[in-house]
DNA sequence: TTTTGAGTTGTTCGA
DNA sequence: GTCGAACAACTCAAA
């Protein structure tokens, strides 16, 4: 039994898998209490917003690497399944913990979990910021409302000067323990069938991979960062969103060790800037926390979309016939992830050229992306659809076969993800169907067989968007 | 209160 | 091939 002074704290553990940078494992150990740190498996709180089966492959393996690493300082992991509230208050009663330690969550239904959670549990909830660089809802406009608009959104987060220097990881933690469920009972990687082989060919999840990740991409790609980030075809992006998602690495972490690496570099000050649209999308859901279902742009609720199965599965499948727009989501669906450029091609195609409403787009992403994170996918769908913050003029309509030129320009990145076009000539990689027949026969293409002809003729697709967005106009002005 | 300058990532057309 | 203009107004944030 524990005597009173011995009541242990726990530490409840969601998106901020890391023992470094860690405020909520600092304010825990600061207590000079036994740790008990917890992670909890809830697949009813957070109702359609529960993590898509690529998130929680990616969680099994940042949970193994967390416990590993918290044992080496001398604590346990505990893992739980359940409601986190019923989970949390059964853990108290069991252990006499004193307080829980968390980090401050974003999510909406996070956040009403948090209100209850002091009431439920008998004991106090400490929040620490653990995923942003600011504390949520802290950036204000001059007269103290919200920004809308991310160019001063970014000077005002910028006016603060840098974040603080990251926290050290504890020399030692003085673990407390309670009984675990085991990993593997969860069944968070896939068996029947197995579809993770390409994500297990791609990623190491875990904090020791991910601090590697980013030790690589500082010295070595954020010089160049600016203009290679933008090119599918070559590893010119951090890639480190799934481990900012899940914590592995703290965007405070990600901010210094650019700007000590090559800190008078542009590409850090572009990395800084993604950094900052990270939380500019955060900010965005704080303030209106149903963006994840509803428009912000109330007037796009009455969008003419086309409900068309077929479409919306030969999107999902990459098979549209449109080249690079095929080759992100196969992209997507082998390694769970995206290239950013190719994000926004694809969905601009889906949204416009397909007329398909952003929220079935933003439901295939939860379920397939690695780094599904429900604050940028929301914000970010919503942009490319232009019912978002500060999006982009309608008429802003990005061609598929342009973007692909301009951007996969050598082909290198098509080639790798739609292997049945790799023989054909560059200049005709991005558009097949405007191949000459003899130039697709040596190619081995048959359009039609081994390869789709498009699903709608581009110049029509435009058209179409642009009549279906005139209707929002006349529509609010009627 | 009113004014003013500006606003992630594009495409197409015609000169 | 390259360039500028048009696309269509609207809202935001600060002065």
């Amino acid at each position: 039994m524990t005597t009173p002074a011995e009541r242990p704290v726990i530490l409840w553990l969601r998106r901020e898998l890391r023992l470094h940078d860690n405020a909520a494992l600092a304010a825990a150990v600061a207590t000079g209490r036994p740790v008990l740190p917890v992670f909890v498996l809830d697949r009813e709180t957070a109702g359609a917003w529960v993590s898509g089966g690529a998130s929680l492959w990616w969680l099994h393996g940042s949970l193994q690497a967390l416990a590993t690493g918290l044992r080496s300082k001398g604590a346990t992991l505990i893992l739980r399944s359940g409601r986190i509230a019923e989970v949390l208050a059964a853990l108290v009663a069991e252990t006499g913990a004193a307080e829980i330690h968390a980090g401050q969550p974003v999510e909406p239904w996070a956040r009403r979990l948090l209100d209850t959670l002091p009431g439920v549990t008998g004991v106090p909830v400490h929040l620490a910021r653990t995923i942003t660089l600011y504390d949520p809802g802290a950036i204000r406009t001059k007269t103290g409302g919200s920004y809308g608009v991310f160019t001063p959104f970014s000077k005002a987060c910028l006016a603060r000067g840098q974040p603080a220097e990251p926290l050290p990881a504890p020399e030692r933690i003085d673990g407390a323990t309670a009984g675990s469920e085991a990993l593997e009972s969860w069944h968070l990687l896939p068996t029947h069938p197995d579809w993770a082989a390409g994500l297990r060919a791609s990623w190491t999840p875990g904090e020791p991979a991910a601090l590697q990740r980013l030790e690589r991409f500082a010295q070595g790609s954020v010089g160049g960062y600016g203009d290679s980030r933008n090119m599918p075809g070559i590893d010119g992006t951090a890639m480190l969103s799934p481990r900012l998602h899940w914590g592995e690495v703290s965007p405070a972490q990600a901010w210094h060790a650019a700007e000590h690496a090559a800190p008078q570099a542009s590409g850090t000050a572009t990395w800084v800037n993604e950094l900052l649209w990270r939380e500019f999308s955060i900010d965005l859901l704080w303030h209106h926390p149903e963006l994840t279902e509803q428009p912000l742009r109330r007037e796009f609720a009455a969008m003419p979309w086309l409900r068309d199965p077929s479409m919306l599965q030969a999107w999902q499948r990459g098979l549209t016939g449109l080249p690079i727009v095929d080759a992100g989501m196969r992209q997507l669906w082998q390694i769970g992830w995206m290239h950013n450029r190719v994000r926004m091609i694809t969905a601009s195609f889906l949204v416009k050229h397909l007329l398909t409403s952003w929220q079935d787009g933003a439901a295939w992403f939860w379920d397939t992306l690695v780094d599904a994170d429900l604050a940028s996918n929301s914000t970010q769908w919503q942009w490319v659809a232009g019912c978002g913050a500060d999006a982009a003029p309608f008429f802003r309509i990005f061609n598929p076969v342009l973007q692909g030129q301009k951007f996969d320009a050598d082909g290198g990145y098509v080639r790798r993800w739609v292997p049945e076009l790799a023989r054909l000539p560059d200049r005709h990689l991005h558009s097949p169907w405007e191949a000459p027949s003899e130039v697709l026969a040596q190619a081995g293409v048959v359009l039609g067989e081994n390869y789709p002809q498009p699903v709608i003729e581009l110049a029509r697709g435009r058209a179409r968007a642009l009549a279906a967005f005139r209707t929002l106009r006349t529509a609010e002005t009627a």
